[in-house]
DNA sequence: AATCATTTCCAAAGCGCTTTGGGTGGCGGT
DNA sequence: ACCGCCACCCAAAGCGCTTTGGAAATGATT
């Protein structure tokens, strides 16, 4: 069923028809009801690509997912923060269109997808630090919302981010109080921003008391559980062992915990556990009594609120570019304690 | 830039431009050549929208995730499922839409995406045993292809999936082999059919041997790591405690290791576990040394698989429904081994 | 030289919608 | 009775592409 069918049935004009369906005054409220219940009954759906062309808008968002081209590794938090941005979409009658691209590619899919006239708007994920998609997006023309920041652009965009600085820079500081001074840093990669703005807080909290900063203490991978495991092996294999983790992601937080139990030990009395929790939905850091003392922050809810700015930034193109910084929460649990009395230096 | 633009640059009519950027054999190589040439320089890329009413096909195809409205969970597992397809529709030129419903919302997303000529096809996530949609999407007349079976549709229909009766049979079996009587399941939700399959290769390989089934071990939930934890808890504290589990998902199967250890059990020797492992790509089960015992299926391979069948599915729509089932293997690892000697019964 | 088949190109219609620029009829005001 | 004004509706153009049904030019054949 199409429009130009609908209105036949109903002795009207396209026109009518259309304007009847889309809300506009000029059109009696007593034929609109006729029309609203022929659609329904009809149960017609004006189709997306005809009304593109005519309105020059695609109603729908686009989402470049980078893949690490050596693991094969796409980043969990996808997941999530694509469902919250879904969620906004839905709700906007917007349409969402994926792209997995391997890591490097993805300023090509960029072009394409605008190119084609296939998105009205991009959320950029994963920035790195100088991070050439922002230039170019700017230049393009093309409205979008970086989930993260590129600490090294300076022209004004639109991003989200948390503040990964602040957050680790406490996460330090509540260690540091309980008198670790062995701090081990699992960090993400450090080319994405957010890895090296966690890195600066670590560093932050660190030098203002005056505890020195020890490289082989500091490591920055893709964050499986697998380098959880292994590095955290290795460390607590140590004459000087670290004391305490403060760890990027609860899944590398999973691997630290097994090395620290296959070694016997116990976390939360004999090694301290602090990691970035981004609330993914199959691993709730338990709601009444969180396993893990974790910096907070609920990437789906990134997602919804992402998804929003865009989809302002999509209506008012000529409103300067927002940025919305939110903060995590830092959430006691049993993984951390006072650092063991032997281990103080 | 578009085709008119394109053309009259050229000198040539829209018409010999279409042709040649499409490959079709009436226009002369040099042309063909001239016009290619042009159209790379201006980065021309023709409008989708436009391309997909002439030719009636959107060039996109749809998934429809659905998400617990409980626990708002999207399964982890969607993630790898869509980087595989997304590799087989890039190759092939199509675009990949994606909705998040909510649970049982689902055939008003695939009517509308259909109705509004979104997507060419549709790949149907997390089948239960008697779905609607199948049916639904036959009358609908869209090409799809099921990532698992719906046991109690009887039409035939294209699916993909793995082998989970045999798979949970072997592991169930090897468990048995190894003195293990007192076995726990630790299924997914058993509306799901993937689910239901499992527990009866369980039942199936208990059966044989004369084990009776115990309805107190088996369990049925989504499969988080709270939930593997909470249950394996209670289960090992009970004076007859399991000496094994068969779990759905390494996620589960963390939380399961978890009240392993906080028992000061260890796992493979106390305790035996054998786990599905969908390989996703952040919890890869270790390479040389696997950590679970685990009946194997990449899903990323499955996504691949899939919507490879999906498009062909879609160029010869005539041809009767092709289903595929992959075999998961099973990977001995660490997690498993001979039941204690106390617990024999 | 005339005919015919190929090759190479083109004009125009059409995909299903929105939107511009009116038209028509009824009503109140003068 | 006339005018003007709404309220309601319509015909047709246009979005950017593909594709049909030729036409013109070229080369081969008689």
């Amino acid at each position: 069923m199409n429009l130009r069918e609908l209105a036949q049935n109903l002795g009207l004009s396209q026109t009518t028809v259309s304007r009847a369906l889309n809300g506009y005054p000029e059109v009696n409220e007593a034929t609109r009801a006729r029309v609203v219940q022929a659609a329904e009954q009809h149960n017609y759906r004006p189709n997306t690509r005809a009304k593109g062309l005519a309105t020059g808008r695609a109603m729908a968002i686009g989402h470049v997912i980078p893949m690490s081209k050596q693991h094969e590794m796409v980043n969990p938090v996808f997941g999530d923060f694509i469902a919250g941005a879904g969620e906004t979409y839905s709700r906007n009658g917007y349409d969402m269109v994926l792209s997995l691209v391997e890591d490097g590619q993805e300023e090509k899919t960029y072009r394409d997808l605008r190119g084609k006239g296939a998105v009205d708007g991009l959320i950029v994920h994963g920035p790195k630090s100088d991070d050439p998609r922002i230039a170019m997006l700017d230049d393009l023309g093309v409205p979008f919302v970086v989930h993260g920041r590129a600490s090294a652009v300076t022209l004004p965009y639109a991003w989200l981010d948390v503040n990964n600085r602040n957050a680790f820079q406490r996460a330090t500081d509540f260690l540091l109080d309980l008198g670790h001074r062995r701090i081990a840093l699992m960090n993400g990669l450090e080319e994405l921003d957010f890895a090296s703005r966690r890195r600066a807080g670590y560093h932050d909290a660190l030098q203002a008391r005056g505890v020195p900063l020890r490289p082989e203490f500091m490591h920055s991978e893709e964050m499986t559980e697998r380098y959880g495991y292994d590095t955290a092996r290795l460390l607590l294999a140590r004459d000087d062992a670290p004391t305490a983790f403060l760890v990027s992601s609860m899944i590398t937080a999973i691997g630290v915990r097994r090395a620290i139990e296959e070694r016997g030990l116990k976390m939360g009395r004999d090694v301290s556990v602090i990691t970035h929790d981004d609330e993914l939905s199959y691993f709730k850091n338990g709601q009444d009594a969180p396993i893990f003392t974790a910096t907070c922050s609920s990437v789906r809810e990134a997602g919804r609120q992402a998804a929003q700015i865009l989809l302002e930034r999509i209506a008012h193109p000529h409103l300067p570019p927002p940025n919305r910084l939110l903060e995590a929460q830092l959430v006691v649990g049993g993984s951390t304690g006072p650092a063991p009395i032997s281990a103080k230096d």
